[in-house]
DNA sequence: TAGATTGTTAATCGATTAACAATC
DNA sequence: TAGATTGTTAATCGATTAACAATC
């Protein structure tokens, strides 16, 4: 009965197969073949079909996939049927972006509080949640049952923070610093690193207009020949 | 002379070899080999090698690799050594928040305007940068020479601006919203889904939570025994 | 030269796709 | 029952790791 590991490819996709179930619900779509959400989602049927089973068989012969269950089955493999406590370390723009973001709650993940050390933002109210000093961060952790936290803070400072929520208790950081963090192996790290995703978007958009100059000089050459 | 294609894990990596030679350079730490790099980023000696050889030879037997020499050379390979031209359509939070973040301009993207729907952010001024009125988009884009659009706007309104931007001769989108976008295939998309990343995380806790919830149950069983 | 470390080829591993029997 | 579509096994493809000859 030893659970198999599943990929980290195959979790990495799931919530875009819930993304799109929860927009087919919408459309009022009952059901659905793994083939026709392939040509949705641009991927292949054989994939969806083997990244689903690897959690169980969801789907039925002859009929396909029931698209209220699927989404419901992801959302509980996905851990958003459970309520998730939150706080965010950092009450700049990109902490109180996340803040905002209604859809949070939605699936579970409530915000308990807000922690930055600029004195200006202390006391704030952002969404109806309090910006706290971050001397106050072990207390509040513990008497608050927070599991995840967001941080929103510059590089330098995000290793120990991390280090103090780890102490703490918080089982998992969703980490916007721009840097790695070191935590025990109980403890979750999410990066989001926005400058290596531009970095990417760098060079792509490079390598476009590289190709495009080629083509243009090879033009250019047939020209003068 | 075929170019060969780079794949994308390979390009998902240079950013973080770029950020840990950085950091190497900040150290004064002026050469150094693959497996020493290996330890420090978690990854293979191998990998290392065969990730940057794609590119070039980039070493020297013997010696390893020249930091700043290799820092430089990830630059150009990722276009960071370039200009580029950046608009940011949404003028909410994590609009501002990409706008204020001052190491962008280090690595090149110049943030030439910000655009917003809302009246009473139209004309305020970000770091420098003037909110427009998205009324204004095709012509500033044409005018400016604007290659990279940041989207964080709300999903509903994400296709309509892309389908403008492209039409307008924007050649990437670095898509916040949440949702796929559809666009002509000489025209780049990086997508950032922060409420996927969120449950990726969720998935991880939940795993974690689970197991040692039958570790305790098991030491209970022993208890009784 | 001897030692170190790359660049590169070969071996392994894992993930994706194809195929089809099972079954609704 | 016949048709459709899953669940699952097998085949393929690609990415990672290991090994080592080349070379500084």
């Amino acid at each position: 009965m030893a659970e198999k590991e599943i990929s980290k490819a195959v979790v990495a996709r799931l919530p875009r197969y819930y993304r799109y179930l929860g927009e087919l619900m919408e459309e009022g779509v009952e059901r659905i073949s793994s083939n026709e959400l392939s040509l949705r989602m641009k991927v292949t049927a054989s994939q969806i079909r083997q990244d689903l089973n690897n959690f169980g068989g969801f789907g039925q012969q002859g009929y396909g996939y029931n698209v209220k269950y699927l989404y419901a089955e992801i959302a509980k493999i996905l851990g958003i049927d459970r309520q998730h406590n939150l706080i965010i370390i950092g009450a700049g723009n990109l902490g109180q972006a996340i803040a905002n973001y209604a859809n949070f709650e939605k699936r579970g993940f409530l915000i308990k509080g807000m922690f930055d050390v600029n004195p200006r933002l202390i006391g704030l109210i952002v969404r109806g949640v309090e910006i706290r000093s971050i001397d106050e961060l072990e207390t509040f952790v513990k008497e608050n049952d927070v599991q995840i936290a967001a941080l929103t803070i510059p590089k330098t400072k995000a290793p120990e923070i991390a280090d103090r929520l780890v102490k703490a208790g918080v089982k998992a950081i969703w980490n916007f610093a721009h840097t790695d963090l070191n935590v025990p192996e109980d403890v979750v790290v999410e990066n989001v690193h926005l400058s290596e995703s531009l970095m990417r978007l760098s060079y792509r958009v490079c390598r476009i207009q590289d190709r495009e100059e080629k083509s243009r000089e090879k033009t250019q050459k047939k020209k003068k020949a």
